[in-house]
DNA sequence: CAGGGATCGT
DNA sequence: ACGATCC
């Protein structure tokens, strides 16, 4: 809103604010209103970019994995590889052949089965969102956060800005000056963001980069300067600098392959070229909106709030391959398709109002493929289905999903395809049948419009439910850090008390919400590391379960959840233990293949037999000490014996390692 | 390009 | 229904 007028000058549109007296005053006394309509104080972003997000979340799922060279592949290529494989010269987008013949060690998983990446993706967005509500997911393994209040509540208890420093780098290493309130403010912020990554490690045994800037873009750009696990933070001075560094356009987020090849034919290469560009000319090209846009964020500048997304607007699961060419084929890959979705639906509570079936052609020559879809409304009677969780909706929904095959392939000519897709939406959270307390529940609001996110309004006040502030005397950092429940209401659900989780969180999402709605009033006990959710206060925007939700970081993982998810994190307390070699006779790939269960059983017998972890895993991920994620995940000491016949199993496996 | 998603705009 | 964009 405020921006485009500035066009003359390059990115350090902060100078043109004038807001230092303000925020002079705002340091100095807190008459309580820190914002104004108008001239709101310097916002401060957040970006947060998980190191290798798949790579790592296997090595979550699977210790042993840990100092190995890993790559994660779907198909036939590489989509992410951890560091060590990075040593050895493995890269992204790499041909899994090519990476296979280039590191022959390299452990090789298949990604094409996203639910653990998008279970774990969700506990980091919910973690921050626990310490601030506007979070806003990009991908699986990247989100912005809008930290300007918090920044603003460490202003008010450190207004001094004598002792004020930067923590982790500061972009351009430009000199910090702590007289300056924007830079004053982006140092609290560093250390803010070190406090979430801090977080995000020892809860979820994650690693990753950050970067602190005024805008979206800016943090975006900055946060991968220094990687892995590293965070950065740029000083407005700077921001011209790191705009101008990049060079090509494509640099710049929003810029895409079409785009930069529309800003070619005007000439347009370089980033600065862009910036020197004039409006009209670009509007005459990409039209005004786009060329407003990617004008003002090639100079740093980033109009769009942070804006939280909620529950996602669709579910959908797709398989490539090179060719299926009869119906039988089609159908049964529909119908692998359709039930995985039926159980992401089921678990996430919502009933799809829309059905669309997309494929891809086969075409020679690699013309540009694209996909072609069909779609159909769900009558509602199939929504009943759906709900109740019944195999009774595959039937169905598998013919009507045929139906717009049909619409889409001439069944009596010969086809091939090489990619079936199958999306729910238009997911409504519909009426939940009988019981009136669930009823009443929904009814509060407009049950049509599931838009989302009453809290994110654009430009109205950022963070109202600041009201909830325990402003008491509490140190910023311990609120924000240990579990700060009264923000978390939003999204996050959690058991009633009294009710074992285990068994709550195989329940159906419906009676789980009875069960929390019934034990509303009752507050929580304070157990450490789990939230408390207040009453259940579901507008019509708060969705009471987002799909793959944890309701506390801390909770125990539930048997459904691990079902669901394939985890391979073993009970078996051996493997969380810091034991990540495998002796050198053994076939790193033949171990990983193995049943988590009898890798785990394996590892605690190597380590009862060496005596000795002799060589401590030689670096961690980067400078870090434990390497024991989630001692808070596995479960208390009564993990599960392996029973007799597992025993004689690994001790078969055992000799077979062993050549004895 | 490749894979398996998701969102938005037209 | 499709294209573009992001990861």
């Amino acid at each position: 809103m405020a921006l485009g007028d500035n066009e003359g000058e390059p990115p350090l549109s902060d100078d043109d604010i004038d807001w230092t007296d303000e925020s002079a005053d705002i340091a100095a006394s807190q008459p309580a209103d820190c914002r104004d309509a108008e001239g709101q104080p310097q916002k401060v972003i957040l970006h947060f970019d998980l190191d290798c997000f798949y790579a790592q979340v296997e090595m979550i799922r699977n210790p042993a994995l840990w100092n190995l060279p890993l790559a994660v592949h779907q198909k036939y290529f590489i989509v992410t590889c951890n560091y060590l494989a990075r040593e050895l010269g493995v890269t992204k987008r790499m041909m899994a052949t090519e990476a296979r013949s280039k590191c022959p060690e390299l452990v090789l998983l298949n990604g094409e089965d996203l639910t653990p990446y998008r279970e774990i993706s969700y506990k980091v967005t919910e973690l921050l969102e626990s310490f601030c509500p506007l979070v806003e997911r990009l991908g699986l393994d990247e989100n912005f956060v809008d930290i300007t209040e918090l920044v603003e509540k460490k202003l008010k208890k450190v207004p001094l800005p004598s002792d004020v420093s930067v923590n982790g780098h500061i972009y351009n290493q430009q000199a910090l000056d702590t007289m300056a309130p924007d830079h004053h403010r982006l140092a609290l912020g560093s250390h803010i963001a070190a406090e979430f990554r801090a977080a995000v490690h020892t809860q979820l045994g994650l690693t990753g980069c950050a970067g602190i800037a005024s805008s979206k873009v800016l943090a975006k750009l900055v946060s991968g300067t220094f990687r892995p696990n590293q965070q950065t933070t740029l000083l407005p001075e700077s921001s011209a600098q790191l705009m101008c560094g990049l060079i090509h356009v494509r640099a710049i987020p929003s810029v895409g392959r079409s785009t930069a090849m529309r800003l070619q034919a005007l000439g347009i290469h370089s980033v600065v070229d862009l910036q020197r560009c004039p409006l009209p000319t670009l509007e005459k090209e990409l039209g005004g909106i786009c060329a407003r846009r990617i004008h003002c964020l090639s100079l740093g500048i980033d109009p769009l709030p942070v804006t939280p997304r909620g529950p996602p607007q669709s579910l959908s699961d797709e398989d490539s391959f090179k060719k299926v060419s009869t119906e039988v084929e089609v159908m049964q890959k529909v119908k692998e398709l359709v039930s995985s979705l039926l159980h992401r639906l089921h678990r996430d509570g919502r009933v799809p109002r829309t059905m669309r079936l997309t494929i891809k052609r086969f075409s020679e020559s690699s013309q540009p493929v694209s996909r072609e879809s069909r779609q159909c409304p769900l009558p509602t009677t199939l929504g009943q289905k759906i709900r109740s969780g019944s195999w009774d909706a595959v039937t169905p929904l598998v013919s009507l999903a045929m139906k717009l095959f049909f619409r889409l392939v001439d069944r009596h000519m010969p086809f091939h395809i090489t990619l079936i897709s199958v999306c729910f939406t238009n997911l409504q959270l519909c009426c939940l049948g009988t019981r009136g307390s669930i009823v009443s529940f929904f009814s509060q609001g407009s049950p049509v419009k599931p838009k989302e996110a009453p809290s994110a309004g654009s430009s109205g006040p950022t963070c109202q439910q600041g009201a909830l502030d325990t402003s008491g005397n509490q140190d910023v950092q311990e609120a924000s850090l240990v579990a700060s429940a009264p923000l978390q209401q939003r999204s996050a659900p959690s058991p009633p008390p009294g009710v074992d989780p285990s068994v709550f969180w195989e329940l159906p999402e419906e009676i789980q919400r009875e069960l929390r709605s019934s034990a509303a009033s009752a507050p929580v006990p304070d157990c450490p590391g789990s939230t408390a959710s207040s009453a259940p206060r579901l507008g019509l925007g708060q969705h009471a379960s987002r799909e793959a939700s944890s309701p506390a970081v801390l909770r125990p993982p539930s048997l459904a959840l691990r079902t669901l998810a394939n985890q391979t994190q073993s009970l078996n307390p051996s493997l969380n233990s810091p034991v990540h070699e495998v002796p050198s006779h053994v076939d790193p790939q033949v171990f990983v293949e193995l049943p988590t269960e009898l890798q785990g059983e394996l590892l605690a017998e190597w380590k009862r037999e060496t005596r000795t972890p002799p060589s401590t895993p030689p670096s961690t991920p980067p400078s870090q000490t434990l390497p024991s994620p989630k001692r808070g995940w596995s479960r208390p000491s009564k993990g599960k014996k392996l029973n007799p016949s597992n025993r004689t199993q690994v001790n078969n496996l055992l000799r077979y390692f062993k050549p004895c």
